[in-house]
DNA sequence: TGTTCTGTTTGATCTGAATCAAGGAAACCC
DNA sequence: GGGTTTCCTTGATTCAGATCAAACAGAACA
């Protein structure tokens, strides 16, 4: 309901990651004023749906502000985040018909937007795009496989220890601060927190009781955390103890 | 040990994917001249380790004959599964030094190899590899997040049955033949089979017999399997029913 | 022909997370 | 300010899959 027409200011485009990231970096200003010509801006609420899986996407995008989730549905409801897209993430698969997955706005989002066609046949012109987008499709595969080891083998705890650590180190690295003491809010419900690490939303619920009982996390509220000590949080993760720090 | 010298007629080249299917299709033949002169073969055998997590990683490779895995380890010896590499699939990240997990040949492998730096700098010239690349890299990471539904909220006996109907059904598209009815050697050890799934190779054994008992498939030996009924296994997956036949 | 592997099956038991079931607490709304 | 809704916490119980333990089957080998 809320969308197509773009209040934003364009001011903003320099955010816009398709251009910053994927194109300005490398190619000429022909192109560039091609893509500028080319994009549009949508807005979602919170909670409103993107795009259902299994509808044609005729569009590519990609996140300005907010964070959006890519989920899978079993028939009988059961269901499984496996994509959060934030600022700057790519949205949509130039040369596929249909979308894949659910996309949904987990609070208020701005994306940039181009048709999918003639966003294509930039990119052919435009070898830079291809490849600028390969660099970001394998570092989404990454991640993804780095999340097929929680899912398979973390604990419970374990798991809710990963998802703070990414999001305070992600925290962290966008304010430009260190890891040491890190103050946040939850992006995400118990529920999505539960569709993130395949949990029931009970176990997160006491899993993150537990963490703050033993002082590993402090809570105001439900939403907002505190990490005292990101090392010991990350003792918890099972991951590999460099911290993290060698990316 | 087994490596590095070509024994490998050239006639098999035809089966190498980078040849085929990322230039081949749509580069002049100069750029193929190019790619030819730059290939070289690297055998290896079953349970050999390709490269290791963390190695610099100096090559980019296709799979030419048989099966290899991507495997993350945790320091406590937990494993997860997190590829599977067949025929035609891509092997390492162009634009990045390091491998981020353990390559392990299953049976014995050969590889179609291209030194990293060349390739990259082909890859600038010759838009339609990366391109190809792209297209290769969304597809694994589709596969990927069905692969995150299956580790988070699939029960051990819808792994097993999931697990089944890829290979089956990868065995009947190889072939050319149905789905009707499919028999194939199953490429996995138990123990492989639970670190793809997330289980112990003690629930794998249970659950494979549990479907035997059943009927749903038949074991000669234990790597021998027959799908009496496709439509019948896929009903236990837990995936959508349209048996799959839209692609 | 036994001997030793390695891979697999099966049984008994345990346990971590799911499920079932109440309540609490913050936000929203007349 | 009370009522509704949405989200979260906590407790009691159950159960699927892990763990521990033993035995089995086929292949390699001497």
């Amino acid at each position: 309901m809320a969308n197509l027409a773009p209040p934003i200011d364009m001011r903003n485009c320099g955010d816009c990651p398709i251009r910053h990231r994927a194109v300005c970096a490398r190619c000429d200003s022909d192109e560039l004023a091609h893509l500028e010509q080319m994009k549009y801006y949508r807005s979602f609420q919170a909670g409103q749906t993107v795009i259902w899986s299994g509808d044609r996407m005729d569009f590519v995008a990609s996140v300005v502000t907010g964070i959006a989730k890519l989920t899978q549905t079993m028939e009988d409801g059961r269901r499984q985040m496996v994509g959060l897209l934030l600022p700057s993430d790519f949205v949509g698969r130039p040369g596929r018909q249909q979308a894949a997955y659910d996309v949904t706005a987990v609070n208020d989002v701005v994306m940039c937007c181009f048709r999918k066609k003639p966003f294509e046949e930039l990119m052919v012109r435009t070898p830079h795009v291809a490849q600028r987008l390969l660099e970001m499709t394998l570092d989404e595969l990454d991640a993804a496989r780095e999340w097929m080891l929680l899912l398979g083998r973390k604990t419970a705890r374990e798991k809710i220890a990963s998802l703070l650590a990414i999001i305070a180190r992600r925290e962290a690295t966008l304010k430009q601060r260190s890891l040491g003491v890190t103050v946040f809010d939850l992006p995400l419900t118990r529920e999505e927190m539960s569709d993130y690490l395949g949990l029931t939303l009970e176990t997160v619920s006491r899993q993150m009781s537990a963490l703050k009982r033993e002082g590993l996390i402090v809570l105001e509220g439900n939403r907002r955390v505190t990490v005292p000590d990101f090392n010991k949080l990350m003792d918890v993760t099972g991951d590999d103890s460099d911290g993290g720090m060698l990316s």
